[in-house]
RNA sequence: GGCGGUAUCGUCUAGGGGCUAGGACACCAGAUUCUCAAUCUGGGAACCCGGGUUCGAUUCCCGGUACCGCUACCA
């Protein structure tokens, strides 16, 4: 048998690390056994998807070198890999099951599901879809979609009290019917929901494996039945484990970097950070620590990796880091630096903000050093000049955070023009002068008040970077804050 | 609430019916060093609990507990 399997992301936002992980042992997978490894875009989301998210999600996979055979920009036999351009196969697909009585229209409205679900919660039962319209008359169901009302199309699941269903490190895992609800499979838009999309299409695509994430086992039954109604092979299906925050929570950005660009731009080598997401619930038979990557695949089985979900500790990928830094001759660490902040492209990007500002060469590494630190320093006057007069550390360090969470969390395009909008517009939201924020906004992101143009600069140190610093300078606004109990900053101190 | 998953040092893990339960990060101490790293040596540190099965369970089974995930016309 091929052994073919796929990475398939959806373009909604950063590229995760937790992308890269899945990718990696996916990538593992199919090279140990000479098979194909496919790049699939889930862009299904018309709402949340965004095509500067896909090039985001390219770039960093790219970086890593986790190649792929298959893929949107590459192409293949079974393209194509955009979801979003395979509308017409789902409909049909749906429209099959829907003939053959394996799934039906569904008329309910968002409002009437929405209630349910409420009422649900209150008596405390489970949650699901009540399959009202499951029991509708097929000739009535025809003649209300002909009439172009409109609605979704579910998944009648088997009414029997379990499914059993098999996952390869698990065993066989039953599940009880109160879980297995009509998933919708059509939404009325006319898109397909993960469920469908992801089953035709691995189909499609000839996938063997399903290696993916943990939070994907619950819904493992319904694709079961999927394609047990379509009549197809299932494939071997791996779930796993979830990559976790310190607090052991499914990892997320609030407590941990996970966008691939943070990695990145912070300098971790592509083949340290790869080397240790392998290390997250897998273990060289030698239980050796360092190992590359055609290593790690010619070693790997799929059947070693263990269970129990890994922390990621940053602390140990910065040791590993240094390790592979330390073994590079002079050349090549130049090399490498010469592809991170030291490239052209970058200082070309930083010069023309210095250069009207400095009278001697020397005073550019004084003034442009916060373009190339991780995270700045902040004095006790850069502290000080954050918060505006009249306003508390504490009021700052929360300006700053909703900041960070209102808008720059959720910004997919980082240029100067959009940051300029979405940065006034969230002052003026909440209730902040441009000056007030912006000087905060400054300082926090490049530990100085003198600095070239705010939206130019931030664009240049790129959202992570800037996420992070403001980040710190909010946490050290919050124990100023204890400090100096609350007291107004009345003198202005710039540095 | 329901459904499902998981459980070995603080963290990542190896192991497996009988072992002084091994390694890595972190931590501590010493060596080395102009300093700091790096390096070397040493140290402390774990089988969630309760029942079975067994001559013997950390390992196998069951129950509990804890943690995690899912419970959308998001993926």
């Amino acid at each position: 048998m091929v052994v073919r399997t796929r990475i398939a992301p959806s373009p909604t936002g950063d590229p995760h690390v937790g992308t890269a992980y899945v990718a990696l042992f996916n990538y593992a997978l199919a090279r140990r056994h000479g098979g194909q490894f496919v790049l699939r875009i889930e862009d299904t989301d018309r709402q949340r998807s965004h095509p500067a998210s896909e090039k985001m999600i390219f770039d960093a996979l790219r970086w890593l070198r986790v190649s792929w055979d298959e893929g949107p920009d590459v192409g293949g036999p079974y393209g194509p890999y955009r979801q979003s351009e395979r509308s017409e196969i789902y409909r049909q697909h749906a429209e099959e099951l829907a003939r053959k009585g394996a799934a039906y229209p569904c008329f309910c409205a968002a409002e009437r599901l929405a209630a349910l679900r409420e009422e649900q919660r209150q008596k405390k039962l489970t949650l699901g879809y009540d399959r009202q319209c499951r029991g509708l008359d097929p000739a009535e169901a025809a003649r209300r979609r002909q009439a172009g009302e409109p609605h979704v199309i579910r998944l009648a699941m088997p009414l029997d009290e379990s499914m059993a269903v098999r996952d390869l490190l698990r065993g066989e895992v039953r599940f009880e019917r109160p879980q297995m609800d009509d998933q919708v499979l059509l939404k009325s838009d006319g898109f397909p929901t993960y469920h469908l999309a992801n089953v035709v299409d691995d189909h499609l695509m000839k996938i063997s494996h399903v290696v993916r994430a943990e939070e994907w086992l619950p819904s493992l039954p319904k694709h079961v039945q999927l394609y047990r109604s379509f009549g197809w092979e299932e494939p071997v299906f791996c779930h796993l484990p979830l990559l976790r925050n310190p607090d052991r929570s499914k990892i997320s950005k609030r407590k941990n970097p996970v966008s691939l660009e943070y990695y990145r731009r912070a300098g971790f080598l592509p083949e340290a950070l790869l080397n240790y997401l392998a290390l997250m619930g897998y273990a060289m038979p030698d239980e050796r620590q360092e190992f590359s990557l055609p290593e790690f695949v010619g070693h790997f089985a799929l059947e070693r990796i263990s269970l129990g979900g890994p922390v990621f500790d940053l602390e140990k990928l910065r040791w590993l880091n240094g390790v592979y830094l330390r073994k590079l001759a002079p050349r090549e660490l130049l090399e490498r630096l010469r592809g991170h902040l030291l490239s052209d492209e970058y200082l070309l990007r930083v010069l023309p903000l210095c250069q009207e500002r400095i009278e001697t060469l020397e005073d550019f590494f004084d003034y442009a050093g916060f373009f190339f630190s991780g995270e700045v320093a902040y004095g006790q006057a850069a502290l000080s000049a954050m918060v505006p007069q009249g306003r508390t550390p504490a009021e700052t360090a929360k300006m700053l955070s909703s900041l960070l969470e209102e808008k720059i969390d959720r910004l997919v395009e980082w240029t100067d023009a959009v940051i300029e909008s979405e940065l006034r517009a969230f002052g003026e939201s909440a209730g902040w002068s441009v000056k007030e924020l912006f000087m905060a906004v400054r300082i926090a992101t490049t530990g100085r008040s003198a600095t070239p143009p705010l939206f130019e600069t931030l664009a240049v140190l790129g959202k992570e970077t800037c996420r992070r610093r403001i980040r710190k300078a909010a946490d050290l606004l919050k124990l100023h804050h204890k400090d100096a109990k609350d007291t107004k900053i009345t003198k202005t101190v710039t540095s």
